[in-house]
RNA sequence: UGGGGUGUCGCCAAGUGGCAAGGCAGCGGUUUUUGGAGCCGCUAUUCGUUGGUUCGAAUCCAGCCACCCCAGCCA
């Protein structure tokens, strides 16, 4: 032990690390021995896409059981029939193991409700729960309010006899859909509402999507999630701060049953991140309403949308990493987001020219059937990634704002009279600008220097200015999708969000020209169009044109013209 | 309003009685065969607020203020 402390001192002086709070949690429950291991779980309800809010839980609960050696299970919390669905369960599992996650064993709650039933009778018969007559109305204003004491329900007191009696019919489908409910008898004076007989079963016909038709009264969440973590063997349950209120009947559900494990509940803040909706309830109106094309729409934070929009599922950990554990609301700024994916693409993207808005060039001292090719690095940050051959021609085109007719003090790129680098190619020289009857530029007449092949002279004369081009004659066609953010307000959450939509979330620019090897570029695949940005390859169009989404936004002092 | 939480830079967030970490954003500079990359700097005399305890307080105590969650037979 000493020595470990000498080595950390010595060597790692720096790497300070900071344990969150759960962690220290952990660590104190270990050191007092009230847990010997440590076992978590991620328990969604699949009744909606994943998003970056489940994407923080996930990597919470996953990391911290690989890094206590323990386990972590992937747990469908699917208690109510009526809003799950096995296309929900698929999206789920596909969206973890993308972000590159195994669970430990795949769970349903839905398998417990044998031992839950079990359960609730066990409850029953020590007269601690009982079968409740009162419709939903009635119980809401027997509960009370806020700062008043609810009333004990006429049927409290019935037998242990009736109660079971009653359980079982309930079971049994003896009573229509809310007429009766299974509660814990607590505390109707509690100050916390969940503690005033909260209702445990409730009779509701519908179609489970993996029971069937089997039962007609399904557990609530307050019954079934700290037993389905005990029954599992979980430690730590963790959880979002809402729950937080509803700790005490979580402990209570564990103290007045006899259960294999008393799993403890701990409560972290959601994530927020401006410009955006971390509800699936939301999300799932912005489906149905059609504002955007569907669950993986790429300018929503869900899983699936943020695959689609290119972002590396280790830039989305790195992220959730980046943001931390705490139990303060707060709201990232998006600009972190794209922060951990510009770093991460960064090395990993591979560059290509590409021009999304082309400004045609033709070199006029360049023969009219010549052409020829140079070799270009695939990624400057990693020798790996290999080199390829662009080929050069008479006619190219340049980005429209990589010439100015009358250039400002900073402006190193083409302009009049002015020498301009092609990017692995040659130095040219704009001799000519034409323009039509309406004053708009429409090309460029250049020269080029034969001298300066490979983008560089023996004169030593300098060209700060390089642009990339694409050659007309090789180049290909595609359909560029600018995706901006969904919603022109910071936070969406003010007033309904579809006040608050951005006219100008999605422009498609149709007539993009690309590298040619961008034609063949696998639908997922990264690159880097230079100074544009980075764009994810999204397969091909109606026109058979390929597609590209650009995976960040541009940098506001980018914008700006800086 | 009863109960439960939370307040540290524009945004996250460390800090657990001994001179206020780090990241994002921003600003300056420097580079570069175009990375929006790299490199170098700068950015909280102050921790919601008021008092108290202490040699010493973001950390302990008391009051106040602000915000969030709970009155589903949702999770």
């Amino acid at each position: 032990m000493e020595k470990i402390k000498e080595t950390v001192a010595e060597g790692l002086d720096e790497e300070r690390e900071t344990k969150n709070f759960i962690e220290r949690f952990i660590d104190e429950d270990l050191a007092a021995g009230v847990y010997d291991r440590v076992q978590t779980r991620f328990p969604p309800e699949p009744n909606g896409y994943l998003h970056l809010g489940h994407a923080k839980a996930i990597c919470l609960n996953f990391g911290l059981a690989e890094k206590y050696n323990g386990i972590c299970n992937l747990r469908l919390d699917d208690t109510n029939p009526e809003k799950e669905d096995t296309e929900y369960v698929d999206s789920i599992t596909e969206d973890i193991a993308w972000l590159g996650f195994k669970w430990h064993k795949l769970c349903y709650a839905s398998d417990y409700f044998d031992q839950l039933y079990d359960f609730a009778e066990e409850l029953i018969k020590k007269g601690k729960a009982y079968v409740c007559d009162l419709n939903a109305e009635e119980m809401r204003s027997y509960r009370g309010t806020l700062t008043e004491p609810g009333k004990n329900s006429p049927y409290r007191d019935r037998s242990i006899e009736e109660n079971l009696a009653l359980f079982r019919d309930m079971r049994d489908g003896k009573f229509p859909d809310g007429s009766h409910t299974l509660r814990a008898k607590i505390d109707m004076s509690s100050p916390n509402l969940n503690m005033r007989d909260p209702v445990i079963y409730r009779i509701q016909r519908g179609h489970h999507h993996r029971t069937g038709d089997k039962w007609c009264i399904y557990p609530m969440y307050d019954f079934a999630h700290p037993l389905s973590d005990s029954l599992e063997g979980v430690t730590f349950s963790i959880c979002t701060i809402e729950f937080e209120a509803h700790r005490p009947l979580y402990d209570w559900v564990l103290a007045n049953l006899d259960v294999p494990v008393r799993s403890r509940q701990i409560e972290f803040a959601r994530l927020n991140v401006n410009y955006s909706l971390m509800s699936k309830r939301k999300l799932k109106r912005m489906v149905d309403d059609g504002i955007v094309d569907g669950w993986n729409d790429p300018r929503m934070l869900t899983i699936s949308g943020m695959r689609r929009r290119g972002y590396p599922p280790e830039a989305i950990r790195a992220f959730c990493e980046s943001v931390g554990v705490a139990k303060s609301n707060s709201i990232v700024d998006m600009a972190q987001l794209e922060f951990f994916v510009r770093d991460n693409l960064n090395y990993s993207a591979q560059r290509r020219m590409a021009v999304i808005d082309p400004l045609k060039i033709t070199i006029t001292n360049y023969p009219e059937d010549q052409y020829e090719t140079f070799e270009a690095v695939n990624n400057p940050e990693d020798e790996t990634a290999g080199k390829r051959f662009v080929t050069f021609s008479r006619e190219v085109y340049i980005e429209r704002s990589d010439f100015m007719e009358e250039p400002t003090k900073k402006f190193h790129r083409l302009s009049p009279g002015k020498e301009l680098r092609l990017l692995h190619a040659y130095y040219i020289k704009c001799e000519e600008v034409i323009k039509d009857s309406e004053g708009n530029i429409t090309e460029l007449l250049c020269t080029y220097d034969p001298q300066s092949r490979g983008g560089w002279s023996e004169d030593g004369r300098k060209v700060k200015g390089t642009a990339h081009w694409v050659s007309a004659r090789d180049c290909v066609e595609g359909e560029v999708r600018l995706y901006d953010r969904l919603f022109s307000n910071d936070n969406p959450e003010d007033g309904d969000f579809q006040d608050n939509l951005n006219p100008d979330s999605l422009v498609i620019v149709p007539n993009a020209k690309l590298e040619k090897s961008l034609a063949e570029a696998v639908p997922g695949s990264r690159f880097q169009f230079l100074r544009q940005g980075y764009f994810v390859s999204d397969g091909v169009n109606s026109d058979g044109k390929p597609v590209f989404n650009r995976i960040v936004s541009l940098k506001d002092s980018f914008k700006k013209g800086k």
